[in-house]
DNA sequence: ACCATACTGTATCATATCTTACAGTAAAGG
DNA sequence: CCTTTACTGTAAGATATGATACAGTATGGT
């Protein structure tokens, strides 16, 4: 995404009229960051896909492989692994009650919060869902040896840990 | 993103008087999904707060460099660009308008359309904005030979190749 | 010329998410 | 105890985006 060359959509000039351009605000850089990009984003699209022939969205579908994990966890909880604020974790437990999948149960010890927990039409859904995520893992990595995905492993793990924060600029220690 | 494991975000149940899980519904392949997911993700975030910072969204910002890479351009080609709808653009062309970083034209020969072109102030920000994505980028790759990142480059190209449409599941070709 | 079709931008509505503020509750410090 | 502080979930409003339908315009076939 970033920028980048969106797979060169090629887009002819039709009035170069404009303010001419005096120097290049498009970078090597950028084409390789819009490739880091572009798989996360066709593997949304296809779980969307997914998700979507179940009646359901794909943040709805993470919440409740969160809550299959983790039984009776909190919407603060939830939150903090979807990324979502509390507010938004709201909206999709409310839905997902409304859809029979999840319920809130009120936690004893703690009048503040709900425990939620998953009903059993989610405990029939969500196997399907998890065969669909392996076929499309197993496309994503079709030809792609065990070596292979280990050395990308190793540098993805750099790179995100290179933008860590307290990683500045100056070389990690 | 997909599901994942969230960096392991560690939340401990409260009552696993739940539906107890029968069977793990997270494989490893989905923690290579949330690694891939993690670099773009943590590179957003950093060029949001980069644009925030010049009062812009990341969209606005998109927006502004392709037309400066195309002036003259169509709201429908901008569209394809930022891979927004046409509706959206439209928004994103009004907020750069009000701002007077870009204007609509009418274009000659065609009176449905608008062509899209710079002003002056757009000028000033976005070589400035450029260099904060520049130091990102350098962050992003310090310590990372060009080797390697070839070598990333190829893999995630392959695996953009494997979840193209056509390459359903059978070996391409 | 005329008509059917396709395309461009917009208006309208729906949705997801965030921000901010708040009420209820818990916990900690006197 | 009582007060202050922190935390949980919710409400209300703002924003971004998408879906759909539409008006105006272009294009191509006849």
């Amino acid at each position: 995404m970033m920028l980048a060359v969106q797979s060169m959509t090629m887009v002819e000039p039709r009035d170069t009229s404009g303010i001419s351009p005096a120097k290049s605000l498009l970078t090597a850089s950028d084409e390789f960051v819009f490739l880091i990009e572009e798989v996360p984003r066709k593997l949304r699209r296809m779980f969307d896909a997914s998700t979507a022939r179940f009646g359901l969205t794909r943040t709805q579908w993470r919440a409740l492989v969160y809550i299959y994990r983790t039984p009776g966890m909190t919407q603060t909880d939830l939150a903090k692994c979807l990324e979502l604020e509390r507010a938004s974790v709201g909206h999709v437990v409310d839905q997902l009650e409304r859809m029979a999948l999840a319920e809130r149960r009120a936690a004893k010890g703690d009048r503040r919060v709900w425990e939620l927990h998953l009903l059993p039409r989610a405990i029939e859904i969500l196997p399907q869902l998890r065969a669909e995520a392996d076929m499309i893992y197993a496309r994503l990595l079709h030809m792609i040896s065990p070596t292979e995905i280990r050395a990308v492993r190793a540098l993805l793990t750099k790179m995100s840990g290179n933008l860590e924060s307290g990683s500045e600029d100056r070389p990690p220690r």
